[in-house]
DNA sequence: CGGGTCTGTGGAAACGATTTCATGAACCGC
DNA sequence: GCGGTTCATGAAATCGTTTCCACAGACCCG
């Protein structure tokens, strides 16, 4: 194989010294615009590729960052957008991101971030982007990097301790409170909130249902919904199992598009049409949503914003050398489909079990 | 932030050179006990920790490798298998492994490489892992990095162009032929093959199909399968097909565990028992070929063989600086489960559409 | 016109390891 | 005892950049 060209043979062909190859590549703005082209006439002629190793010796940024993932079944399609917009938006600065999956373990100790904590102890990154997987663990062990770093996604923001970093979040509450809201707005006044709210997103979602109630002075009933890993099947059970309670309700606030889903496969086994009988709204937009049969009324997270954003922040914090505290919250946006309008004039279960009382 | 402790430090504190510090790091063997002891324990004391960026430009091979996982939908559980194989041979011989994704564009051109080729290009790797990646356009990129690689699956070999590298596969035409007579030996004759042959694996796999009923002198029947991307769903759709058109049958050869999954389920449906009427075989010995309802027959890939025997190919083709030709074939297994028995006195489809002819 | 600032530039010093090469000591066999 | 081999070692060269610093010339302003 031919030896690489070097700088120094560019620099000797260009007639000009290294520091000023070095300059054309790395701060053209200060240097002579036809000093600038003779020097890219060299590099084109000789083919000069710049050695990233020697470069990144040389007090060099590596120009990458981590973008770590969560495996978690949970809303996989909006890290996908989160991912999708994040990597436009690196694009667009110049800057290249690596993947990393961690394996999400709630409760048994520290997830798998040995990717990112290798290329970090290497000095290839240049900061982390932590996508849905900002728990404890890691985040402690993101912090022991010293390597600036951007969470996205609020689980430990409400919690005691504050997240130490940057942040970037959507305002679930606000959303799910608009999207209770617009059910009150059509005339319903019995509605379930699905969702399990162990979970975080799902509590802070339930919050948002609640407020909405309170403030149309009625009492928010309990959230129904156990086991949310599987969103789409919690979202059938927690249906069936309303049903069968014989709880009177005439919308349905799900604490994601993936729940309403199945929330709306269990009515339809019961033979209840959406949104004739009942109303549903979702949550996150998901792919599924415009999808859905009829398609769902939902509350719209901005993923490529957000994930825009998070790079944006990490690269402020990586051209500042520190981590940065910024904390920013992105508006969310009901999006009205076809899956609420205006209740019947009774409730569905008076419907459902009782046929003597149809007027 | 301390600036970080070098090497000459260390030197200097265990009162050596440079050169024994770097060679009790790497070549430990060829320096004094007693001194590898004094420098160890002033790296301890410094907590020294070697500089990666430096040790790069230095000569030095990355360490790292890159392994490409398809996204694609087939056989998603055996690729992971594959991939946690890589993972510990890697760890045994101290390499890292980083993984990227590339997605599967079969039809439209280049598939996105983007991170294999910056890393390659950045040198920041020393060798790449395809793993049911070998797609043409895939291959050829690969080519042009000038770096080793390994192929896992053998989508390319029996084609007119010889899979320019080494190359690990499975004998998936023998596993199928085994399979097959194993069914034969069970007296069973009409047996028809599931899976898409617009695939090469599945094409494979009917060829070992063939190969068996020819020897027992019986005519191998065509395959049933279409839009194999979903094995599932494929399997499922080949069922009905087989059931609806009234062929008969007693046994079925699936081309993948998850396409016999589908199946089991269409037979489930039509009130078909397995094993008791239908025997149905399995290929890859899945994740879900244990779980299945009965447990499934199957052809065993050893994937964590597969996996390991690729990083050590490419660690021997790094060693050596160049891309070798090795093609490791691994023998297959045929693992035998509840999914198979003795065929009923008569065939399926008798039983099923005629009931007078019962005996 | 003289002193200051601003531009554009090149030589050379980092950056922190690995590797080459020379050296001296120890050991071996005749 | 002596040439020759092996072993352990350190000084210095090397990898290919970036960055520091000095310098020359242009320009500006009083």
């Amino acid at each position: 194989m031919p030896k690489p060209i070097t700088i120094r043979e560019v620099a000797a062909d260009a007639g000009v010294g290294t520091a000023t190859v070095s300059r054309v590549l790395n701060e053209p703005w200060r240097v002579n615009p036809q000093t600038i082209e003779r020097v890219k006439q060299s590099i084109q002629k000789l083919g000069y590729k710049p050695n990233f190793r020697a470069r990144l010796l040389a007090h060099g940024n590596s120009g990458m960052i981590c973008f770590l993932l969560s495996n978690r079944p949970f809303a996989h399609a909006v890290h996908g957008q989160v991912l999708q917009g994040a990597a436009e938006q690196a694009e667009l600065i110049g800057i290249q991101i690596v993947y990393a999956c961690c394996t999400y373990d709630a409760d048994t100790q520290p997830s798998d971030i040995r990717l990112p904590q290798l290329l970090a102890a290497r000095g290839l990154i240049d900061g982390v982007i932590l996508a849905g997987t900002n728990y404890a663990n890691i985040v402690e062990a993101m912090e022991q990097l010293e390597l600036p770093y951007v969470v996205f996604g609020t689980n430990l923001i409400n919690d005691d301790k504050p997240a130490p970093r940057s942040a970037v979040y959507v305002d679930e509450q606000e959303g799910s409170r608009r999207a209770t809201e617009h059910l009150l707005a059509l005339g319903h006044r019995q509605i379930v909130f699905i969702g399990d709210t162990s979970l975080p997103w799902y509590r802070r979602r339930y919050q948002g249902y609640c407020d909405a109630m309170r403030e149309a002075n009625l009492l928010p009933l309990p959230p129904v919904g156990k086991d949310g890993a599987d969103a789409v099947r919690m979202g059938e059970r927690s249906a069936r199992e309303l049903l069968c309670r014989g709880d009177e309700f005439t919308a349905l606030v799900a604490g994601s598009d993936r729940a309403a889903h199945g929330a709306i496969g269990a009515l339809r086994e019961y033979g209840l049409k959406v949104p004739e009988q009942i109303s549903i709204v979702g949550f996150d937009d998901d792919e599924i949503a415009s999808l859905e049969e009829p398609p769902l009324t939902t509350v719209r997270v901005p993923a490529d914003q957000v994930g825009a954003k998070c790079v944006q922040i990490l690269n402020e914090a990586i051209r500042l050398g520190r981590s940065t505290q910024e904390k920013v919250c992105l508006p969310v946006e009901l999006v009205v489909r076809q899956s609420t309008s205006i209740p019947k004039t009774q409730t569905i279960n008076a419907l459902y079990t009782d046929e003597r009382s149809r007027i």
